[in-house]
DNA sequence: GCCGATTATCTTTTT
DNA sequence: GATAATCGGC
C-alpha cells in the first residue's frame, strides 16, 4: 500500500507523502488513505475527524485519480460545507473544484429540482420554513374545526416532522395511530401533505423525505445517481436522522465507498429526528467496515479535556473513547458566580479584557455560548456598553425577517402563483384595504373551483366573487402583471427585487411610516437587493429559484465574518464544530443548562443535555470560563438559584478554586426617567467611558468595568490586574488613562 | 369590513 | 420583549 502510494507521489509530482505524514498522526494517515470501502472514524472531540474526511477527499483526488464530480460529501451546515469546500481548494491548490460538499437538505433539494415530476409536484416548487409550515397547520385546523385537544400547532408541526424523519407516509401514521392525539396528528398530516403538494411546495422535512421516496420507488433514479456518486463521505454522522441514513444506505448501492465521521457523545439533535443507533450500527449495516478510531486531541489542554471526559462519563451506555493531549495541563477552568444576567455580563467583560491584553489575543479568540438564543439580549448588553466588538450568530435568520420575507413572497408567486402561503401573505401588505374576510372569500371561492389563489384574485378583478370590490383587488393585480412581464422579459434578480420593491408600494409605506423601526426595515430590503447582486455575482446564470432556495436552506452562521474582529456569541449547537482559544459557557444554573421544563427532564433528554454541554466545553482550546447567576428573570417572573448540576460533575483538581463562588458586584441603581411614554436611560456625561484602561497610584493597571453616580458623585469600578475589583470615587482616585 | 392600537401570551436547541 | 388574538373607532 505504501509503496504504491509513495510511487503515485513520484510520478505525479503532487501533494507530497511528506507534507500528508506531516499533518497527520499515523492513526489518521491510517484513515485518510485506507482504500474506498466502509469506513467509520468513530473518535472524540477535537481529534481531527472533519481533518481526516477533508484530507480523505483530497487523497481519493489527487492519489487515487479519482474523478471529483463521482464523490459527494455531506456536512452538518451549509457554513461547514463552504469551509470545508475551503479548505479542499487550498489543500489541492486548485480554484475550481467540480465537487459536492453539502448538507443533506440541499442535496435533497437538488434532486427534487431534477426529479419533481415523478411525485406529481411542478417546475419552481417552494421551500417553506418552519413558520409557514406552522401556518399551513393553524389553516388546517380552522378549516376542518379539528378540536386540537389542547395540541398546539407548533406541537403538531413536531409530530408530523418526525413522522417524516421515520419515513412514515400521513396514511401510515393515521393508520397506525392508536391515540386519540394520535389520530388527531394522522388527519391534520393528511391535509398538511395535502396542501404543500397544493400550494407546489415541499417543507424542509420533504427534502429529505420525497428523495428517499423517490429512490424507494424509482431504481433507474436511484441507479443514475449510484452511479455518478461512487463516493460518499459523512461528516457528524451521529446526528444523522433516519430517512437520512436511508438516503445513505440507498446512494451506497453495491460500491459502498462510505466514509462517515462522529462521536456519540456528540449527538445533540435528538429533538429533531437524529438517531445516535446510526453511527452505533454502522458496522453492522455495511459489513467488513474499517473502524479507525483517533485518540490525540488536538485541540484542547489537558485540564479542558479531563474535565470535559469527567463530565460525560456521567452519561449511561455510551462507547468510551481515550482521548489524550500533549498540550499540557493549561489553565484551570474558571468558574465565576454572579448575581444576576447583567453582572454576568460584565464578568465577561472583565475576563476578557484582562486575557486579551496578558495573553494578546484577538476579540475574534473569544465565544460566549448559552443554551437559550433569548440569553443573548442580556449578555450583549455588557458589550455593547463596554464598546467590544461582538456578533450574534443564530437567533433570527436575515431572511426570516418580516420584511425580508414579504419582499420575497412576492418573488416566490412569480416564480411558483400555486404557492397561496405567499400569495396570501403579500395580498395585503403593504395595505391595500383587502382584509382577512375579503381574502377569506377569495379563497373559498378558489378552492371551489380547483384554482389557486392568485387566479382567483384575478377573477374577482371581473367581479366574479361576491362581496369583492374589483378594484382593490385590480391593484394587487396590476402589480403582479407589472412584475410577471419583467420576470418573463429577463430581469436580472437584483433589479427584479427592487422593482418589487418600488411597484409594490413596501418601499413607499416604510418611508411614509418614517419610525427607527421603518428605517431598518428599509435598510434590510436595501441589504436583500445587494445580497441578491452579490448571488447573482457569485453563480451567473442562476435562476430566481436557485435564490430562492440558497436562501431557505442558509443558516446565519455565515455572517460570521473571518475577516472582522470581533467576539462570537452562539448558541451551544451552533458550536458544534467550531473551535476558539477562549470559551465562556454561561447561564449555568439548574433548570436552564440542563433545560427543564415543567420541573421534569427525562433521562435521556438530561443526557442530551449533559452532550451539549460535553460539545460546548471541548470547543475551548485554552481557557474555559463556566458562569452561573444566583438570580435570572426568565420571562415574566421565575428565577434559578441553584448551580448546574454539571458544574458539580466536573472534577475539582480541573477548577480554579480562586475563581469559585466570586462575590457577586451589587446591582448598577438604574436611572430611569418617564417622559410621556417613552423610557430614557440617563446618560449622564462620564470621565471615563466602561472599558478604558485606566492607572491609578496605588493599584496599577485596570479596566473601567461601571460607572455610577453623577459629578462630584461619580463612582467607577474598576478590575485592576493586581488586586481584582474595586470602587473608588473618581474625585478622590486620581485616575489616569493608560 | 378595515385598520390601528391595545392587551394577552409565551418563549429550547435548527436544517 | 416580540408576536398573535381582541377591541373599538372609522
Ligand atoms: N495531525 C494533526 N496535527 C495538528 N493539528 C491537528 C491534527 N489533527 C487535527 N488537528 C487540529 O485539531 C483541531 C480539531 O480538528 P477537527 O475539527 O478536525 O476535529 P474533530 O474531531 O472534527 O472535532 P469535533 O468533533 O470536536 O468537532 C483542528 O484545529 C485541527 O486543525
Amino acid at each position: 500500500m505504501h509503496l504504491y502510494l509513495e510511487r503515485n507521489h513520484i510520478s505525479l509530482g503532487i501533494m507530497p507523502m511528506l507534507s500528508l505524514k506531516d499533518k497527520l498522526n499515523p492513526k489518521q494517515y491510517e484513515a485518510v488513505a485506507c482504500p474506498p470501502g466502509p469506513l467509520l472514524i468513530f473518535a472524540g472531540a477535537g481529534s481531527g475527524k472533519t481533518r481526516v474526511l477533508t484530507y480523505r477527499i483530497a487523497f481519493m483526488i489527487k492519489q487515487l485519480g479519482i474523478n471529483p464530480g463521482e464523490i459527494l460529501a455531506v456536512t452538518f451546515t451549509n457554513k461547514a460545507a463552504q469551509e470545508m469546500r475551503e479548505r479542499l481548494l487550498k489543500l489541492l491548490d486548485m480554484e475550481y473544484l467540480p465537487l459536492l460538499v453539502l448538507t443533506f437538505h440541499s442535496f435533497g433539494a437538488r434532486i427534487l429540482r431534477e426529479y419533481y415530476e415523478v411525485i406529481s409536484y411542478k417546475k419552481n416548487f417552494s421551500i417553506y420554513d418552519e413558520d409557514e409550515s406552522i401556518g399551513i397547520i393553524k389553516g388546517i385546523c380552522k378549516d376542518l374545526q379539528i378540536e386540537e385537544g389542547g395540541l398546539k400547532p407548533s406541537a403538531i408541526k413536531h409530530y408530523i416532522s418526525r413522522a417524516k424523519d421515520e419515513m412514515i407516509d400521513p396514511v401510515e401514521y393515521a393508520e397506525s395511530a392508536n391515540l386519540h392525539r394520535q389520530k388527531i396528528i394522522g388527519q391534520i398530516y393528511i391535509e398538511y401533505q395535502k396542501r404543500l403538494r397544493l400550494h407546489n411546495g415541499f417543507d424542509f422535512d420533504d427534502l429529505i423525505y420525497w428523495p428517499v421516496k423517490i429512490f424507494d420507488g424509482h431504481p433507474d433514479i436511484l441507479q443514475f445517481y449510484r452511479r455518478h456518486f461512487k463516493h460518499l463521505l459523512i461528516d457528524e454522522y451521529q446526528d444523522t436522522s433516519i430517512s437520512q441514513y436511508q438516503m445513505v444506505k440507498h446512494l451506497a448501492g453495491e460500491h459502498k465507498s462510505v466514509t462517515v465521521v462522529g462521536d456519540d457523545d456528540q449527538s445533540i439533535y435528538g429533538w429533531r429526528g437524529a438517531d445516535i443507533t446510526n453511527i452505533l450500527n454502522f458496522e453492522r449495516d455495511f459489513p467488513g467496515a474499517k473502524v479507525v478510531k483517533l485518540e490525540q486531541n488536538y485541540r484542547s489542554t489537558q485540564n479542558i479535556l479531563s474535565a470535559a471526559s469527567a463530565l460525560i462519563a456521567n452519561n449511561l451506555g455510551r462507547k468510551s473513547k481515550a482521548l489524550w493531549t500533549s498540550l499540557g495541563e493549561g489553565q484551570r477552568i474558571k468558574v465565576i458566580e454572579c448575581s444576576d444576567a447583567e453582572s454576568e455580563s460584565l464578568s465577561l467583560v472583565e475576563q476578557l479584557t484582562h486575557l486579551r491584553k496578558s495573553e494578546g489575543l484577538k476579540y475574534s479568540d473569544f465565544a460566549v455560548l448559552y443554551r437559550t438564543n433569548a440569553q443573548s439580549r442580556s449578555l450583549e448588553d455588557g458589550f455593547r456598553t463596554s464598546g467590544i466588538p461582538y456578533i450574534i450568530v443564530g437567533g433570527l435568520r436575515f431572511y426570516e425577517r418580516m420584511e425580508i420575507k414579504d419582499i420575497l413572497a412576492y418573488l416566490k408567486i412569480l416564480v411558483n402563483p400555486d404557492d397561496n402561503i405567499s400569495t396570501q401573505r403579500i395580498i395585503n401588505v403593504p395595505r391595500r384595504g383587502i382584509g382577512d374576510v375579503s381574502i377569506d372569500y377569495i379563497a373559498n371561492y378558489s378552492r371551489e373551483r380547483n384554482l389557486n389563489l392568485l387566479t382567483g384574485c384575478y377573477h374577482a378583478t371581473e367581479g366574479k366573487v361576491d362581496g369583492i370590490p374589483a378594484p382593490k383587488i385590480k391593484e394587487f393585480t396590476k402589480i403582479i402583471d407589472k412584475l410577471s412581464k419583467l420576470i418573463d422579459s429577463g430581469e436580472p434578480l437584483a433589479s427584479l427585487l427592487a422593482k418589487i420593491i418600488e411597484l409594490s408600494g413596501y418601499e413607499a409605506s416604510l418611508v411614509a411610516e418614517a419610525t427607527p423601526q421603518s428605517e431598518t426595515r428599509l435598510d434590510n430590503i436595501k441589504e436583500l437587493v445587494d445580497g441578491a447582486a452579490e448571488f447573482e455575482n457569485r453563480t451567473p446564470d442562476a435562476t430566481p429559484e436557485q435564490f430562492l432556495e440558497e436562501v431557505a436552506l442558509i443558516t446565519d452562521m455565515d455572517r460570521r465574518d473571518p475577516n472582522s474582529d470581533a467576539v462570537t456569541m452562539m448558541t451551544l449547537h451552533g458550536a458544534k464544530g467550531l473551535e476558539f482559544p477562549v470559551v465562556f459557557i454561561t447561564g449555568l444554573e439548574e433548570g436552564l443548562f440542563p433545560l427543564i421544563r415543567d420541573g421534569q427532564i427525562a433521562p435521556k433528554d438530561l443526557e442530551e443535555e449533559r452532550r451539549l454541554m460535553y460539545v460546548g466545553m471541548t470547543r475551548a482550546q485554552r481557557h474555559l470560563y463556566l458562569t452561573h447567576c444566583r438570580y435570572r428573570r426568565h420571562f415574566n417572573r421565575s428565577f434559578f438559584g441553584k448551580a448546574s448540576r454539571f458544574l458539580s460533575e466536573i472534577p475539582e483538581n480541573t477548577l480554579d478554586d480562586a475563581y469559585v463562588d466570586l462575590k457577586p458586584i451589587s446591582n448598577r441603581p438604574k436611572t430611569k426617567l418617564r417622559e410621556g411614554r417613552y423610557e430614557f436611560e440617563a446618560e449622564p456625561k462620564r470621565s471615563f467611558a466602561i472599558g478604558a484602561d485606566v492607572y491609578h497610584q496605588k493599584f496599577g493597571y485596570g479596566v473601567i468595568l461601571g460607572i455610577e453616580g453623577n459629578g462630584e458623585n461619580e463612582i467607577v469600578t474598576i478590575s485592576f490586574s493586581s488586586v481584582g475589583r474595586k470602587k473608588l470615587m473618581v474625585k478622590m482616585a486620581g485616575l489616569k488613562p493608560a
